[in-house]
RNA sequence: GCCUCCAUGGUCAAGCGGUUAAGACGUCGCCCUCUCACGGCGAAAACAGGGGUUCGAGUCCCCUUGGAGGUGCCA
């Protein structure tokens, strides 16, 4: 029974890594009708940041990755939160203590971080000396019993190597001797991430590991610890990192949105979850429009990538302009119609109307309010809009083509596309005029952008007849000056 | 600095010893058309470099270069 877990630190927000990575590994679980489960790695109290636990519950849930246990929905492996397992960690960390594994440090940070610069300031890694390690049992047993601060370190050995196998990238292999020890249990009691997730892994059954390879390097000193407590291994899958361009990985300190940043600009869900499944994973086949549903049947392991890749917000708007055209007309004026009413009054405009002639137009819903709110006041505009060379106009034959149209609107009674069209082109052929002569300039006239959704008659139906009129003769007064 | 990993168009990527080196986004051109989109058609654009192995290398090995990650009482 294969048990996969997400285990995200509180940071406040969800990351597209983080994202991608939890996807995947939800994806592996239900391909293989496993467990997917979600722990919350918060033993860095110093970066707590409230109500961040919230967030990670509210995103998962907006992704659509259920997971089977949890903090918030139970499990037989619990609690789900490292903090509240703060107990559970010291007596693996002891039974190393006794079997060599590690030892007590007592080391102040201050003598380290001289250390540290120390090293650093002669260009050389820094590596713990294993003072401690060195201590008489005795002197380390007064201590302790003092009360005397101290953490708990792994005992690396000086030399041999130490290694693992990634699904991905194979066989990971290190000297010890590069090895630092690592502090296992900090001063304040909690363990860091290099044993918590050892302990919490296996306590919970975790049968395949998918995380960054931010942990691809340290990945042989846990399998150290596995095997000095008398565990075995999970399978390890390593993820390369999404970067944000070809030298930064993306960061919410640059600047690059979140995944809930991305929902509210009013990106889609699953266009979302989507593109990033493909940012790293490729089906091996020319298929792209996958659901999530889809690809719980289509993920594998064999089509993952070994190297970063990079995040283009023009293909997720891409992906994003093609769902939007996926849903259905009702579906997109649900969710168009909040964005219509930061700028339209639903009594005046017929949203219906404007939502079929924006689904096909719309690539991020954000862009809605612009594209819109021409309808609720005129825009200031250029004569020269009324110049186009295909169309055959300029600001002269749109004077004589709006003027001639003027009286043929006002004779319309039943302000319908289809009695605007035939009224129009009725007018159009009698005046010997081409189509584009008189369209082109009369959506100038009543719209004052270059580009709108709809051509003239839509545009004059969603204004109405009265409106359609006043900024005609506007328009026209305009030309005449 | 040291350690680990990675390397096909601008981007995502297929390829897993023999191909005219796919496809998608983006870009450009044409068509459709009352604008812009949508849609249709087409074009430009890549195996980082050098050595091997092999009858044959984008595919295997080594070196160089470039990039990423790690080197925290952060995860």
């Amino acid at each position: 029974m294969i048990r996969t877990r997400f285990a995200p630190s509180p940071t406040g927000y969800l990351h597209l890594g983080g994202l991608r990575t939890a996807l995947y590994t939800y994806l592996y679980a239900r391909k293989h009708h496993g467990t997917f489960i979600l722990r919350i790695e918060d033993t860095d109290q110093e970066r707590e940041v409230p109500g961040a636990v919230q967030k990670i519950y509210d995103s998962m849930h907006a992704a659509g990755l259920t997971y089977d246990e949890g903090p918030d929905v139970g499990g037989d492996y619990g609690p789900y939160i490292q903090t509240q397992r703060r107990d559970t960690y010291p007596q693996y960390a002891k039974q190393l203590v006794e079997s060599g594994g590690a030892y007590y440090c007592f080391c102040t940070k201050e003598r380290l971080d001289e250390a540290r610069a120390e090293a650093d300031k002669k260009g050389e890694g820094f590596k713990y000396d294993k003072h401690c390690l060195h201590l008489p049992k005795e002197e380390v047993q007064r201590r302790l019993e003092a009360g005397e601060p101290h953490v708990i370190r792994q005992n690396v050995p000086l030399s041999g190597t130490a290694s693992f196998e990634d699904a991905l990238y194979g066989h990971v292999e290190v000297d010890c001797a590069t090895l630092d020890d690592n502090v296992l249990i900090k001063a304040d009691g909690l363990p860091t991430y290099n044993f918590a997730n050892v302990i919490d892994d296996h306590l919970m059954g975790i049968t395949h590991v998918m995380r960054g390879t931010e942990y691809l390097s340290s990945a042989p000193k846990y399998n150290l610890l596995y095997s000095s407590l008398g565990w075995t291994p999970p399978v390890y899958v390593h993820l390369p990192v999404v970067m944000a361009d070809s030298t930064r990985k993306l960061s919410k300190r640059h600047g690059d949105p979140s995944f809930e940043d991305l929902l509210e600009m009013g990106y889609l869900r699953d266009a979302i979850i989507n593109f990033i499944a493909l940012l790293g994973w490729s089906p091996r086949s020319e298929r792209e429009f996958f659901t999530l549903q889809e690809l719980e049947q289509a993920f594998d392991l064999e089509g993952l990538s070994k190297a970063p890749s990079i995040f283009d917000m023009t293909k997720l708007t891409w992906f994003n302009g093609e769902y939007m055209r996926k849903l259905s007309p009702t579906e997109y004026l649900q969710i168009a119609t909040p964005w219509f009413k930061k700028v339209l009054d639903p009594a005046k405009i017929d949203f219906n109307r404007l939502a079929e002639l924006l689904q096909s137009r719309t690539e991020v819903l954000k862009d809605i309010p612009d594209m819109v709110d021409f309808f609720a006041a005129m825009p200031a505009f250029d004569a020269e809009l009324y110049t186009h060379k295909k169309m055959k106009t300029d600001p002269a034959v749109a004077l004589d083509a709006l003027t001639k149209m003027r009286p043929v609107l006002d004779g319309i009674f039943d302000w319908t596309e289809a009695a605007i069209h035939d009224a129009l082109m009725t007018a159009i052929a009698e005046a010997g005029l081409k189509n584009g002569q008189v369209l082109w300039p009369l959506r100038i006239a009543i719209s004052g952008k270059a580009s709108t959704p709809g051509g003239a008659i839509e545009i004059a139906y969603l204004l109405g007849k009265d409106e359609t009129l006043a900024r005609l003769d506007r328009s026209i007064a305009q030309l005449k000056q």
